[in-house]
DNA sequence: ACCAATCGTTGGTAGTCACCTATCATTCCC
DNA sequence: GGGAATGATAGGTGACTACCAACGATTGGT
């Protein structure tokens, strides 16, 4: 990458730059495994709250609700995840994990570590830990 | 934003969620000014690296030659920038900033500014230099 | 002098992405 | 019980992106 000192100076620009750049291998990895980074999302979501309507699943992660109908449809097809009516709210889908889903969760997060190590790779483990702690604030504070 | 701990967890993903929404952002603003984050990268760099050949443009900024055209005839249709054969090598264009695309681009940057400011407010003075100079090592590393 | 490579350009494709509207079933409010 | 709001779904759109193939002009190697 060649030097352009002004653009290395704007913050949002090396962090979209990065961002992409990183995106773009993770993508790719899941990709060999017949994942996308928003099916990797939703398994993280179900496996940290537990079963879920999708409308939680779409504001949490920013999915639009006709979105996510597509990504859900392709996880059950494969077993990964239940769809299943709220007894509670009829209109609603409990959506949860099966075991396979669980499995191949575990899976998409071995390629996620595998990418970090990769694209953080220039850091120190101190530098790393810190870089986290920093986008980890201004992720919670997105919207 | 909320919390789904196993995906905070992953480098990456914050990287990619932080990068995309400061993306927008900035892409929004420079919209309203009747700019893309592709023209004020090509400004940028002109402005850093004088006359340049097309190829070389594309190549530091990872645009496609064909994409870089458009980019290109846009920026050049407004006088921000000229189109020159290189002497040298006639089938090169010398591609300059005009003095329009000197003002252009300040006004670019500023607005560049007023978002690094949004994005980056929840961190303190110190810490914004850190994340710029951690993201920075991160840049240079690509590719 | 000739062949291969380079530069800019044209035109087209395929994927992703964020939307938006409309519809049906269900529930909530009064 | 009736009207408004909500959840999931179907279907489609426009913008942007990253590509790729092909071509004419020009240059460099030998």
């Amino acid at each position: 990458m060649e030097t352009v000192p002004s653009l290395r100076a704007i913050d949002v620009y090396l962090l979209s730059r990065v961002g992409k750049a990183g995106r773009r291998r993770l993508a790719e990895r899941l990709a060999g495994i017949g994942f996308t980074l928003r099916h990797m999302a939703i398994l993280s979501y179900l496996a940290d709250r537990g079963p879920s309507a999708q409308r939680e699943i779409g504001r949490a992660l920013a999915i639009d609700p006709s979105d996510l109908v597509g990504a859900l449809d392709e996880l059950q097809g494969r077993d990964q995840v239940r769809r299943e009516r709220d007894p509670d709210d009829r209109r609603r889908h409990r959506v949860s994990l099966t075991p396979a889903g669980r499995t191949a969760l575990r899976r998409c997060r071995r390629h996620a570590a595998a990418v970090d190590d990769e694209v953080l790779a220039p850091l120190s483990a101190g530098d790393r830990r810190k870089l986290g702690e920093l986008l980890g604030r201004l992720f919670d504070d997105l919207d």
